[in-house]
Parts: structure tokens; C-alpha cells; sequence
DNA sequence: TGAAATTATGAAATCGGTTGCAATATGTGA
DNA sequence: TCACATATTGCAACCGATTTCATAATTTCA
């Protein structure tokens, strides 16, 4: 296993500097880390020796003997997904200001690769593991998810941001029910009444918990539900284009179309334009992430925003948190606001 | 330092397998990585404990020990950018095929986060940097660019994707020269002439090759070049929407546009159709990277593309490569391909 | 069946840090 | 100036693997 460097520069450790200042190397580490006085003069001399080498410790070294690497590992569905992107960056900055570093995964929704990314983390030790997508948030696999996790990580703390109800370990989720509700009250409020849901897959938790309150606001309303106004399809603009030109065979077409999500949005705009109409003049969207794809589009999308950077900053609390012992809510909910743009206008009077 | 740790069970060690199978830890440690043949009656009780107590050996302690992480650290400008995280995930299944786990940091082109990421990575001891945009694409930083790397990562081979010359330690770059030749041979042979290049910086390196061959296409076709028709700007949709703005108030507009990349391209879409254009019937379009963007855009973007997977199995497997010590070309190449799809066609015959 | 050749195995050192404890150096007040 | 408190410092053990080297157990084969 023994690796041939041909880089010349051997790498400086602890003992070297301890050597050339004349101290110990438990003085090198104290200056290192300021864990206990160290006289000043050779404190100097320690830091002018770090600096004249660049030395950096050992992170691996550190790691093992503190049993606390400052390393937290996210696992996400998708980075090219732009909803994990901003969550992922939000919870970098999170981290880099409490003092910790990130890791990403990519589970691409396998579930042998979320198994091996679990896995891959707690082998580097990480002091948390934040999932976000993927089996979490499928409502129909096996709930021995709980237990799974549980005896993968039985010293790694689990923060999730699936499944409302038997959640596993901690959890910090978006308050889906309060997303739809400002998606509803907005087009609703507007004179909306035919309004319908295109794409998402019912057995994904977050559109599950959606299309509940998508429901229920047209019951508040006193608005009937119309089954053939709720078209299931993927999270893509391909499988959105093809769900809503579902929607343009029905007789009677909807005034709004709530969306799943911006991308999927994306697709549902452009069947709207094909069949030759307007937006929002004839059909008024609101979709969900508000990603940038929501200022790409034309026109730009209204869209429920979750506030990335606050929601980034909850979950790398709660996973410093948790893995400091401290105990901690065991589920958590983000508020989501309504951002309002181009895709929504009042319904048009006959 | 100590983390109080609620969590139950103790983490298990080598030791613990060893002692239970009433072994010594070296047995285990062949059993593992099968290093060394052990008898097989020890070796199933062994693996059966594995399994028990589903046992993964810390990687930090395996790091330690073998000078290699099998770890590959890459930094890119921004993870948000579909550009960088196709890039990214494409590194990832490279790695994994490879037996490498990535590990990714965002300098958000901050200096000095990209100099703290380096100062991580190096920490982590990863086996290799991969660094993607940032300094290295710049032309105006310092050239002492080189040395401040070699400095740092005295010991960790460095790849990067950056400017052709004064490479400052490996690189694969794109290019530019051969994309910016299909961009304009497409329009060109389509019977434009004027052809406008709408954002990007020329300070960045990738910018400025794409604009060296733009005005070598147009001098070897003998069509004059025209100042106004280069519009400089950022990379985004605010940006490119500007840009082409600013090309409207040309008193002769091009019949044609080289957006820098798709996120430019979508805005400089909307300020073509809010100039009541259509495109590509009044303008075409054809732009960089082919991220998913220019299948969410209407039309459809033509766009040049870099096979992302090959260009990311290039990256890893050169820095896999140059991590164990083995020559390699210094500076290698990625060849750009042009998907066409609706945002380009013939020139208008008035 | 016995000696030589192989194969298995464990003891101990090592990787590069941190930290508890004991020893030493310095400072304080009377 | 001396006794005592306090600030510095080093030694050595430890974190959890890997690996060299020497020894013990098996095989092989004459």
C-alpha cells in the first residue's frame, strides 16, 4: 500500500517543528490549538516555525485521537439538482462559520448508493450525517428504515429531511402543508377555482403531503375536487411537458396549474406556449424550490422559496447539535414564503 | 475535547474483532484487505463478526497508517452552476469505479476560500486536488500562481482546469479553441456573417481562447470584425440579458449570437423576445457548456457540449495517475462536440 | 518419517496528532 | 529571602489501523 511520491518535500509533522524550536511536540500542539498557556518566546518561535513550513496538521491524525473530526457529511439525492445545489452550499456556509467542513454524496436516488455513502461516512468518521432525498423521503419503502439507519450508524448522528411521521432519527423537514397553502390561497385569491396539480409521484413524501393540502384548501373553498386535474409525472421538464399536455385532452382545462417543482414548471411552460397559450393572461403556474430556474424561464416563475440559507443553517445546527450530545428537537420545520413573479395573474373574466 | 456521546454503543474497533475471534488484530487486519492469506476456518469467523457488528474500519486510522486517503479533493467555483456540478458528479462515478471516494469545496471565487480549501483538502490529506474555475481561469491574477500551489501542496499533486499556458502543475482543459470552431462554422456555413459574442470577461482564460478563435474564424471567412458586436458581461441571465440589450442599440443588429454559456443564453433570450424576435427565424443562438438549461429554454439552445462523463473519467484518472508517482502528460485536452437543437437555423434572406 | 519449504500468525513499531499527570520554572507576598 | 501558588513543559499513553519480522504450524516430498 505503500504510495511512491516522487514530490520531493517530505511532509513536516508536529516533531519537526517540536525538534527545530527546542520544545516538546505537546507544546507545538497546545500553541496549535491554544489549549493551555505556552510561554511567549517559544510560542514565536513555534509560530514563526509553522509558518516558515506552511505546516499543516495532520487532519487524520487529529481526527483520531480527538474522535471528533469537525466534518459533517451530506448526502443528497442529486447535486444537479439545483434544490440540493443551494441547499448544499447554505449548508457549507453553515458549517464553515460554526468551525466544521462538509462532505457530499451523490445517492442519485440508488438505494445501494445511499447505503455506501452512509457507510463511506462513518468510516471517515464524520461527526453527523445530514440526508436530504432519496429513501428518507419514500413513502413506501419498508419503515425498517428507522432501524436500518439506526444500526448502520450506531454512533453517527442522522438528521433527515424526509418523511413527517415515523421519522427515523432527527429530522428538520419544510413545512409542505404551509407551502401549498400560499400556492392555493394565492391563485385562489385571485379567482382561481380550476386549478390543477401537474407532476410529482405520490409516493414521495413531500408531494404526498402536498397534494393533502392541495386537497384540503379546495375543500375550504368549497371547491370540488376534479380527479383528472391531479397528474402524476417525474420532477423533469420532459415529464412535465408531457403531464400537462395530459391535462390539455381534458374538456374542460384549468385556469392555474400548481406545479411540482421549477424544473418540471419549465416543461409544463412550454406545452402551455405550444398549445398557443398565455401565461398567466390564459393559465396562471406557481411552482415550488425557487430555484434559479424560476428566473430563467419566461415568463419567470412565481414559486414557493424555503429560504435556503437559513434552512441550510437549521440543519447544520441541529447536526452540530446532535453530535455534541446535546439534546435537541427531534423534528423540525422550515417555513416556506411565496415568491411572486411573472407566472401568475388573476383568472381571466369570461 | 471529549464528545459526550449519548449514543449507546461503543465503537467497535479491530481489536474488538480480533479479541472475539480470538485473534490477533494484524489477522484481522489481512482478513480485510486480504493482504496476506489467512487460514480459512479463522477467516469465516472473522468475516461473521464483520457482519455481526456491522464493522467498518476507521478510515482515519487507515489513512494514518498508509500515507493514502484513496481520497480525491475537488474544488470548483461554484457547485450551483450546472456547469460545475455535472462536472462534479461526473468526477464522482469516475472515482468510484476507480475505488476513490471525492470530497467537494465551493471557493465561490473568493480567493481567499479557494486558498482555505487548498489549506483543507491538504490537511484531510487527500491524495490529489482537482481545482475547477477560480484563480486558475483567471489571466490577470499573478503568475506567481504556480509557486503559491507547488508551495502549499508541497506533497499533493494538483490538477487543474484552467488557462493553457504557464500551466501552473497538471491540467486538463477544454478546447475553446475547437468549440468556439464548431459554434461558428455551424452559423457560418448557415449563411450569418454577423455574428455577435454576447458575455463572459475576457480576464477569464477560457473566455478570452473562445474569443481569439472568434475573430480567427471571422477574419479566415474574410468578414470584418466589428467592435460593437462584443459585448462583455458576467455569466448569468441578468448578465447576458443586459448584454443583448446593449446589442439592440446597435443600428445594425448581427443575425446571430454566441451566448458564453446557457445561463447567459437564457437571458439574452429574453431580451431578443422582448425585442418582439423571433429565434431563430430573426436570430440564432448558439451557446456553451449544453447544461440542462438549454433543454429549458424556449427554444431549445444549440450549445456546445464536453461529454462530461469522459471529460470528468480524463480528470480522475490523471489525478490517480499523478498521486502514485506515475509521468503523465502535463497538459491534456477535452474535445467539444455541438448538440443542435431549435435555437439556431439559416439566415433570414430579406 | 524427517527435513526443507511454505503458509499462518502474532508482537511490536509506526503513522501524527492530543492530553493527563508529574515535574520544573517562575512569581508572589510576608 | 523563603514558602507557597501558579504557570510551563515534557513524558508517555492512546486513538485504530497497517506492516515488518520472527516464530509457529503445516505441507511437501524424498
Amino acid at each position: 500500500m505503500e504510495k511512491e511520491k516522487l514530490n520531493t518535500g517530505k511532509t513536516i509533522t508536529i516533531y519537526d517543528i517540536a525538534e527545530e524550536a527546542g520544545v516538546s511536540a505537546s507544546t507545538v500542539s497546545r500553541v496549535l490549538n491554544g489549549s493551555a498557556s505556552v510561554r511567549k518566546e517559544k510560542k514565536d518561535r513555534i509560530l514563526k516555525l509553522i509558518e516558515k513550513y506552511n505546516f499543516k496538521p495532520n487532519a487524520l491524525a487529529k481526527g483520531l485521537s480527538d474522535t471528533e473530526t469537525k466534518t459533517i457529511g451530506i448526502i443528497v439525492a442529486d447535486v444537479r439538482n439545483p434544490y440540493y445545489s443551494a441547499l448544499f452550499v447554505a449548508c457549507e456556509m453553515a458549517a464553515e462559520k460554526a468551525g466544521y467542513s462538509v462532505g457530499l454524496l451523490n445517492s442519485l436516488n440508488e438505494i445501494e448508493r445511499e447505503s455506501r455513502s452512509l457507510d463511506l461516512f462513518i468510516q471517515q468518521r464524520v461527526d453527523a450525517i445530514i440526508q436530504m432525498g432519496g429513501r428518507v423521503d419514500d413513502l413506501i419503502t419498508d419503515d425498517g428504515y428507522a432501524q436500518k439507519v439506526r444500526s448502520v450508524c450506531s454512533n453517527t448522528p442522522v438528521i433527515v429531511t424526509g418523511k413527517l411521521d415515523k421519522t427515523p432519527v432527527y429530522s428538520v423537514v419544510i413545512d409542505e402543508a404551509a407551502g401549498m397553502n400560499l400556492a392555493m390561497e394565492h391563485l385562489i385569491s385571485q379567482g382561481h377555482e380550476k386549478i390543477a396539480m401537474v407532476g410529482g409521484n405520490m409516493s414521495v413524501a413531500s408531494t404526498f403531503y402536498k397534494y393533502q393540502r392541495y386537497q384540503e384548501n379546495l375543500r375550504i373553498h368549497g371547491i370540488p375536487e376534479r380527479g383528472e386535474y391531479v397528474v402524476n409525472s417525474s420532477y423533469d421538464p420532459e415529464s412535465g411537458y408531457e403531464a400537462m399536455n395530459k391535462i390539455f385532452e381534458l374538456p374542460d382545462r384549468p385556469t392555474a396549474v400548481i406545479a411540482i417543482n421549477d424544473f418540471a414548471a419549465s416543461g409544463i411552460i412550454r406545452s402551455i406556449k405550444e398549445h398557443g397559450l398565455n401565461i398567466p393572461e390564459d393559465i396562471s403556474i406557481v411552482s415550488f424550490d425557487n430555484t434559479y430556474i424560476a428566473e430563467v424561464t419566461m415568463p419567470k416563475l412565481t414559486s414557493v422559496d424555503y429560504d435556503y440559507k437559513n434552512y441550510g443553517k437549521l440543519l447544520i445546527n441541529t447536526a452540530i447539535a446532535v453530535a455534541n450530545g446535546k439534546t435537541c428537537k427531534t423534528a423540525q420545520m422550515v417555513e416556506p414564503k411565496l415568491v411572486v413573479r411573472e407566472s401568475s395573474g388573476p383568472v381571466k373574466k369570461l
